[in-house]
DNA sequence: TAATCAAGTTTATGATATAAACCAAATATT
DNA sequence: AATATTTGGTTTATATCATAAACTTGATTA
């Protein structure tokens, strides 16, 4: 019947940190906080869990002086992701 | 860019009970129990919010001398479903 | 050198999901 | 007939979570 949502993604921003990083597979904290919309503390709190569970990787450079915090997907997060989609196909394409 | 996810409707319990509800226009709590394999009270919080929301209309009536609850999606139901699953596609098809 | 800005992090709080406990009526058991 | 159990729920308590506000640290500007 209906598949279990990952509870882990099943939140907007974390959902949203996710689906960037399957398509770009690399993205900094500064454009990430632009493409959705959230609060830095938000983002930060929310990219941790995300790194915390295994699904990416955070690693912290400069831009010139300027410190950056580059984020990439990982296979664990690329599968996690996908089940959490067909899992929510259940809910949508209902037979 | 990405569509807000209303917050109602984002939640794997009421979404399940939207889900089914869209689909066979009537069902009673203990089908709805059945299928979303929920806790009796979880799902009667969770069928309360979408009824005092407006999503669903709940009639208490009897099978026998038992109480039945019956549940239906009401039009700004469907509207507010539709409106997610759309919402769900700029995060899960993201061009 | 003081003020402002950029890039984050930490902390506080308010909301939310969930289950546990409860209730009332019907049915089954002794 | 009284007691226990089941059915169909509701109410209440709790633990987690999302979010924003406040803070930090270093760079840039006035």
């Amino acid at each position: 019947m209906f598949k279990e949502l990952n509870p882990l993604l099943h939140s907007e921003l974390r959902l949203g940190v996710m689906s960037i990083l399957i398509s770009v597979e690399e993205a900094d904290f500064v454009y990430l906080k632009q493409e959705t919309k959230a609060t830095a503390g938000n983002l930060s709190v929310q990219i941790d869990k995300l790194s915390k569970a295994g699904y990416i990787e955070v690693t912290k450079t400069f831009k010139g002086k300027m410190p950056c915090t580059l984020c990439r997907i990982t296979p664990k997060g690329v599968e996690a992701f996908e089940e959490y989609v067909e899992a929510l196909k259940t809910y949508i394409y209902r037979k």
